[in-house]
DNA sequence: CGGACTATTGAGACTCCTCAACTAACGTGG
DNA sequence: CCACGTTAGTTGAGGAGTCTCAATAGTCCG
């Protein structure tokens, strides 16, 4: 793999109050440089942003709501790439196309921008630009932990470090010191495609983890984490 | 996970005939730019750039052969996130540390930047900066491709499909065709931590893929490929 | 309220991991 | 330059875990 890392200490936006894309990502200068390019949509779920192949036109950055991120491959099967939040820019392309099919989770609000008018506009505000480039330098490190967590063999501990990661990321999202129940938008077989397990072992994960005691499931999209310490414990134990 | 994922037309830069780190990522404009702040380096295989979780001070651009970057894991296993071949760019940072460990598998040459050095350049050359940003939305890409590959469960797809890693990486490097031997300069041990197997089941595969008439190892770091079509087959089969 | 999709639970097959022993290759020092 | 010691790689046998197939229960949406 030709694969490269980048070195730029990171800007924390990620530790400013968020309240959608603008104060995450953009100062109020750049909101105004976007704010004439960008098209502010308001989409119900399963909406499908556009499909893998298809001529890459728009890069789209979430306001409100969860988008998933996924591939088809030739067995049929299909891989979740990522989980995209408030505040993440999506629109992953190579050679002029798009790389995964993207479709709402929950009902979304996002801006779309044309993809040749936010090049330029990046070359002419370079201060903008970076936030970008941090911006993907980040995905490029959550890319890395996703790896390193599928790799793993038990689907205990897969789970675990998936609920480690809805945690770290409603953590910096909601500034709050963690509730212990977490929103879990996604279905059971998107965890199954996104973990690289049958949704059989997700349901076997989840029965035993209750059973266990270490988390409950008030509803089907909500989790609550009783023992946090034998969580991270199953979660480090890669 | 809070991924995000950009869409810009790429610069096909990987297209560009290869002769180090200059021609691929940069124009004479910007490694004059770059000349004034990069150390040139040479050093024997096995050398350590730095370990995970120290100060990230540097970032660093291949000129000539190849590097490991990994993670060690609590339970002592080793992950290999990446392999990183001339014209790639590494020293992903965290909170102005390292985040994975990065050796040497070959000599290597290379050019060492201050990180702060660097993003003042960025920030004043938006063009050099896009080309940064292309590099990383390109990772990006392989992280991706790399995380399919060890999700599935089979080890003969999984080293298939590193093997179309290889070729591909070859490819855009040299301009030929591609010839049917490439070079494979890592251990046996750093496919297996790279793909997320036991040594022993590679080196089973590797002995299946022989017997099979698929492969053939000239001698450990060279493999040619016999049977191309299956070995596709072989790879796509995810 | 009905129909389709999603989720759960059980039984058997398959694949890789672990442990162990042996062989080959490297590289270090005499 | 050679010899030895250490590391890396190969092959075998048994065990752990998930996948697949199948049936049932529960949910969401129209």
């Amino acid at each position: 793999m030709s694969a490269s890392e980048l070195a730029i200490r990171a800007i924390p936006f990620e530790k400013l109050t968020a309240a959608g894309v603008a104060t995450q990502l953009l100062t109020e200068r750049h909101r105004q440089n976007l704010s004439g390019l960008a098209t502010s949509l308001n989409v119900p779920r399963r909406t499908i942003f556009y499909r893998e192949e298809t001529p890459a036109e728009w890069v789209f950055m979430i306001s409100k709501g969860v988008v998933k991120s996924y591939r088809e491959l030739p067995s049929g099967k299909r891989h979740i790439a990522t989980f995209l939040f408030p505040g993440d820019v999506f629109g992953l392309a190579e050679n002029g196309r798009f790389v995964n099919t993207t479709q709402a989770i929950t009902r979304v609000t996002l801006y779309r921008i044309p993809v040749d008018a936010l090049k330029d506009l990046l070359l002419r505000d370079a201060d903008l630009q970076f936030r970008f480039l941090v911006k993907v330098t980040h995905q490029l490190r959550e890319a890395q932990r996703h790896t390193i967590n599928v790799t793993r063999h038990t689907a205990t501990g897969k789970f675990a470090m998936f609920i480690k990661m809805l945690e770290r990321d409603e953590h910096w999202r909601a500034e709050s010191s963690g509730p212990r129940t977490l929103m879990m938008p996604m279905t059971r077989t998107d965890i199954a495609d996104y973990l690289g397990l049958s949704p059989e072992a997700v349901s076997r994960t989840t029965s035993r983890l209750v059973r266990r005691g270490i988390l409950a499931f008030p509803d089907r999209h909500r989790v609550r984490i009783l023992n946090p310490s034998e969580l991270d414990r199953l979660a480090g134990a890669a």
